[in-house]
DNA sequence: ATTATTCCTATCTGGCCGGTCGGAATTACG
DNA sequence: CGTAATTCCGACCGGCCAGATAGGAATAAT
């Protein structure tokens, strides 16, 4: 059960866009580059993110893309869900379900579902209770610390 | 982020086995009923589970599985591990890491890395706080208040 | 013997992840 | 203006691996 990359590198860009929020457009050759993401890749996710509402863009010369938002607005999950789709660890247990249709070939009921559903809620509950805005944070924390913010 | 079919099926072949247990080997072609998993591709499942401890096996006619452990004692965790490797949402946040070790592209740490972390730590502790024997349980108390278990 | 079963390992196949490419549209700037 | 910097769009594509299937050898009951 792993993140794919466009979780990964999703989740990567937006905290890169966090840490310049404010300071107008970023272009995208500047997130590639800050983010390790490969420039060409990278277009396509953040389209996606950009069509979801999370970032803006401006075009042409001095363009580039923004956080909608302040980054202590950003859920991770939001971020999440744009890439991934709805948290589901099993087809059975999604997000977003029509509790009425149940598509499990059981004969009498999954009992496996159970635990399904525990791991969806942790999974929800890490990703909800975290914004951008505490991970730049965070990061620029133990940056302090193994020295590298001193120069 | 989907567990994949090896860790479904196998786990339902466990909550079969576990709803079985104590009444002698059953053979694999049951299981594989039961569970609704195809016979040949189980096989190969079980035969994972068997070497990692988490069922014994008889050979010849009359023989089968049954679990090595009461259900109660057997963590649902232990079952995926077996059948999904360690828990890893992400390569960078596996759950047997060496700590010396990072991979991570990142030019100054990857502050995305504390999210993931979050969500290993939701999933193992939704995997970990349940047995085979609670799964059972809560099924067929759901099966009682349904009406399927009065016959 | 015969039948019921586990055990082993080789092989196959389709889907889709992860990525590239080319070009059109848009805007700043001199 | 024209040119350079940029976003935007959709088509394409290769490789890997999940998700099986197949066949046969070993083992044990009857």
């Amino acid at each position: 059960m792993k993140v794919s990359t466009r979780g990964e590198y999703g989740m990567r860009a937006m905290v890169s866009l966090a840490r310049l929020y404010g300071e107008g457009p970023v272009p995208l050759s500047t997130i590639a580059t800050e983010s390790s993401v490969p420039p060409a890749y990278l277009e396509q996710l953040i389209g996606q993110l950009r069509r979801a509402g999370l970032v803006n863009s401006t075009r042409g010369a001095n363009g580039g893309y923004e956080l909608s938002r302040a980054p202590e607005d950003v859920r991770v999950g939001e971020v999440y869900r744009v890439m991934e789709g709805p948290v589901a660890p099993m087809v059975c247990v999604t997000e977003d379900m029509d509790p009425s249709e149940d598509l499990c070939p059981m004969i009498d009921g999954c009992a496996t579902r159970l635990v399904w559903i525990k791991v969806r809620d942790g999974i929800v509950e890490a990703l909800d209770s975290t914004t951008l805005g505490d991970l730049v944070q965070q990061n620029r924390k133990s940056d302090m610390l193994s020295g590298t913010g001193v120069s």
